[in-house]
DNA sequence: TGTACATCAGTGAACGCGCGTTCACTGATGTAC
DNA sequence: TGTACATCAGTGAACGCGCGTTCACTGATGTAC
């Protein structure tokens, strides 16, 4: 059945590969909605994808490698927080409260990502725990970089004078609480009335740390 | 075997049991080092605290009941974070880094605490997850509600003046980063060199925190 | 273009294993008289 | 104090089930001539 997928116009075995492997990504993500990788086997997601469970290391090693893939995959779609955090850096008080709606935004769109990756951070895999860290802390060695030739600094020229730990410890700050943010705001997502109420006070936070950066060393 | 354990003084049929409730906690908690409470199984913690799979029923009526009673043994523990949040928030430079310290070494003495509380606090089991979030809003509020009646504030006064609701939110940013750091500690507590690193790290993200909070709508 | 052969994604059956849960039980501890 | 009965933490066997992994296989796709 899955060798000759119904309605699918795809040509190349290649491209057919490519299309299960997608299946077995997306069935997984999925399923991880409410449970833990280390709880979800190999069985429930190639049925879930509509294949056999043998077919399954035609793909992947194992559940692990499949954690992975799916760790790329989900931190390469959000590339919108860590705008976040640069703009939360520099920004004024518009800027925040622009910020954080977009986060909010974000959340609601990829829901399912950012539960995995709250999950599985510091979850029950070891090789996945790893990949996350080793991304997380790699995007925001780029930032850190980035802010020191950037053209964004005309708001906060002041961040240019800063030696490179400091910069590196702030944006860590916003980038930890981002996340942790976007954990907390999973579990209030579908009732407004939290969700606001979550948004109003990181919004209040992110304006007391940009508070205190501006009067650091100042 | 377990009935009459070898070296037991305990007399009471109640005390025995409560022996053997504690050992099936320790059994798991030591278990449960490097994977989630969701891939952890009955038959597993009953074998390692010495007693057979069906008597587990004398004590919980499943392993999510037991990740709860998991929860409050380990967070009654750890009175010595919220201290730290409290000195955090009012302290001077040097407070900071005793308390930093004191987190450290808090963290080495109940590695298995913290890491399990990290794990299962956004982890696969419902029942066990708002458990953890319960209880640390409950200690969270408590702490605000401590911060305005207090001798303390001798060192940080200006605290007295502010609305509930930014003191709320001050102490929730502090809380916060004190849990990320704890769960960033596990990952190098055994590295001094990047143990030392975050523990300057986050000196430093408090010490901007605080200086925030004293430049606050002043 | 047509034919013969190679590749390989997906199949289906089989395996041994550890799992959670049930049940009637045992025998030490606790209680009533 | 001694005896008869109740309680109940822990036992051991049994059950059906879903698991990960292996294997020889099939048949559509790809390639060489």
């Amino acid at each position: 059945m899955a060798h000759t997928r119904e309605g699918a116009e795809a040509r190349g075995r290649a491209q057919r590969k490519e299309l299960t492997r997608q299946a077995l990504l997306d069935a997984a993500l999925r399923l991880l909605a409410d449970r833990g990788l280390s709880s979800l086997s190999l069985r429930e997601v190639t049925r879930a994808a509509g294949i056999v469970p043998a077919a399954f290391y035609r793909h992947f090693d194992d559940m692990g490698q499949l954690g992975v893939a799916l760790v790329e995959q989900s931190l390469g779609g959000m590339r919108g927080a860590e705008r976040m955090v640069r703009v939360g850096l520099t920004g004024s008080d518009e800027l925040i409260e622009q910020s954080m709606a977009a986060l909010v935004d974000d959340v609601r769109r990829h829901p399912e990502g950012y539960r995995f990756l709250a999950r599985e951070r510091y979850g029950g895999v070891a090789v996945v725990r790893h990949a996350i860290e080793e991304e997380l802390q790699r995007g925001a060695d780029e930032l850190a970089a980035d802010l020191i030739h950037d053209d964004l600094n005309a708001t906060a020229g002041y961040l240019r004078e800063w030696p490179a730990e400091d910069l590196r410890m702030a944006t860590a700050l916003i980038a930890n609480h981002m996340w942790q943010t976007a954990a907390a705001l999973l579990e209030v997502i579908d009732n407004p009335v939290a969700t606001a109420a979550l948004r109003d006070r990181v919004t209040r936070q992110l304006r007391l740390i940009v508070l205190g950066c501006r009067n650091w060393r100042g």
